[in-house]
DNA sequence: GCCAACGTTGGC
DNA sequence: GCCAACGTTGGC
């Protein structure tokens, strides 16, 4: 299985990449993604080890904050069970659960890298996440792109 | 706070 | 199965 790319969308009023930074084993469930592609990409697609770009989102300064990596096989979301969650879904039951989701493991936090910044550069032409309407919060991301942001990017 | 883009819902 | 209405995302 070769190795995919990945860049997962958050709002860090929700989760950081500091709150990433200082959870246990500095991994996070990625709860309470409720998009059907979103949902089908950490259902059929991630593979453990797969890379992450974690993006800030809805925030002052949208951008790439740190790298991570897939760290789990998918399995049920266990907020949309809970009925005080925000996420609850009292359409699903354990016995054929709608959401799952995989965690999250930091690989390394990063300076933030601005979608802003992201734009202005031709060698990330093409990437879904700067496409104009892209609301997706999880987009595959090319090799090459992948390449280009951890190798210029990313560092200052 | 605005609004473009897109997903979902539900009447027919 | 169509599509209008509505809700959400998320940059600006």
């Amino acid at each position: 299985m070769t190795q995919r790319y990945w860049l997962m969308k958050s709002e860090p009023e929700e989760a950081s990449i500091d709150d990433l930074a200082s959870a246990k084993h500095q991994t996070l469930a990625w709860t309470g993604v409720r998009n059907y592609q979103a949902r089908n990409f950490m259902r059929d697609e991630m593979h453990e080890g797969d890379g992450v770009l974690f993006y800030h989102s809805s925030c002052a300064v949208p951008g790439i904050a740190g790298l991570a990596t897939v760290a789990s096989t998918p399995y049920p979301d266990p907020t949309q069970f809970d009925p005080k969650s925000p996420y609850f879904d009292p359409k699903s039951t354990p016995e054929s659960p709608r959401w799952l989701l995989v965690d999250v493991k930091l690989d390394r936090k990063t300076r933030l890298v601005p979608l802003t910044e992201m734009r202005q550069m031709a060698e990330l032409d093409g990437m879904q996440v700067l496409a104009r309407g892209n609301r997706l919060s999880i987009t595959p991301v090319s090799p090459k792109h992948w390449k280009f942001i951890t190798q210029h990017l990313v560092e200052a």
